[in-house]
DNA sequence: GTCTATAACGAGATAGAC
DNA sequence: GTCTATCTCGTTATAGAC
């Protein structure tokens, strides 16, 4: 019983990674609204109802992709972070960052899924929260090993946002004071600024040289959570 | 003859009007993916192929919808900058952003058609350009008035992103050091960043007072380019 | 029980004849 | 400007193969 159930278990992983590649592939040609079940079925070969047995739904399918894809980043990240774990952090951080450049310029597509207009009609589920949140731990992890370090810049707050701070830092980044916090949050959603404008092509004819103006750009958002200019 | 096509002039534009405007109302209902042609027709009291009269494609359509919101977005920040015209830069900076998130969270459909991921198959004109930079000469006149002014910080650039800077500062801000014109492009890539993720949704569960922490935010980004904390 | 194939519904997009 | 014909889409019901 076993064995038969191993096996149907792993053809059915099998058809269900093809499904997700074939469904990448498309994403990659014709973009995330006009991702079709259709011509997914068509290019395995399938009939379109014959999906249904691995996505009850189209929108089940594109959280899929959306999982797979923060998870790919997510992983990207990681591996940065790890590639030299006795580097300062200022420049793990600047690592990183290049890493989540250099993955979104290798997937442009999955990029836009995950970071660019909401797909209409689609809302995304909770279970994508623990996918998206992995690049953010990333962040997070080198600006506590920097608060574990000596040299670090305190960074002062308005008593407007005092409180959303040490919530913030509470909520998912205990080791964290609450000055560091909020601007580590600012700074994630302006790393994903820089890369979504060179993605998305606002700075054509405005940025030439993007590795060397980028990798500056994310050495002062690493200066502005506190970590020393390395 | 002219004033047969004068009038026929003018009947085309009311119809190119209201087409756009129809097509606006459904932007911000079913989102730019969905802009159905049909739709449109119906709630003008047209046929769908009436429609390719006045848009050849759904693509000009389109382009004709971007340039509207890109200067609808600009003409915001032109009120904003001009509303308080004696306040020192660092508040004008401030409030400028302000109005740019303000104009976002009121207009997401017509953000994302701008900022978020670009439409498959759509290649933005060059017709879109000069509304495109509208926003970037607001920020750029902001700093080029501090800069007029005392009291600005002087930003030191590495000397891998010094040639860049100075054709930046050339190309479009020649009243600019080269130290300021990088930073402050990365300002303003990284003040979409924050709008795009409260927008978007990468801010639920992250952060609550989005008014109070986008505030402090974006005085930080403008000391980012130099002006002085207010 | 698990899967695939057939056929169909209602909808939108578009080309072309009139 | 209008009308029709033809395409694709997501989705479902159903029937049958393994």
């Amino acid at each position: 019983m076993s064995t038969a159930q191993g096996a149907r278990a792993r053809a059915r992983q099998e058809v269900t990674a093809a499904i997700k590649e074939a469904a990448r592939r498309q994403l990659a040609e014709e973009g995330a609204a006009k991702l079709s079940l259709r011509a997914v079925a068509r290019e395995l070969g399938m009939v379109s109802s014959a999906l249904y047995r691995y996505f009850p739904s189209r929108d089940d399918l594109l959280t899929a992709l959306i999982i797979d894809a923060y998870d790919s980043l997510g992983e990207t990240a990681e591996r940065a972070r790890d590639a030299t774990p006795d580097a300062p952090p200022p420049d793990r951080w600047i690592a990183v960052c290049e890493a989540v450049r250099g993955w979104a310029l290798a997937h442009p597509h999955e990029y836009a899924l995950i970071y660019g207009s909401p797909v209409p009609g689609y809302a995304a589920p909770d279970t994508t929260v623990r996918a998206a949140a992995r690049i953010g731990l990333v962040l997070i992890g080198i600006v506590r090993d920097a608060h574990q370090g000596p040299g670090l810049t305190d960074l002062p707050l308005p008593t407007e946002l005092r409180a959303e701070a040490e919530r913030m830092a509470a909520d998912f980044a205990p080791d964290l004071p609450p000055g560091a916090a909020a601007p580590l949050v600012a700074a994630w959603a302006q790393l994903f600024g820089l890369v979504g404008f060179e993605l998305f092509g606002q700075f054509n004819r405005v940025v030439e040289d993007r590795e060397a103006f980028f990798r500056h750009a994310a050495g002062r958002l690493g200066e502005s959570v506190g970590l020393p200019r390395s």
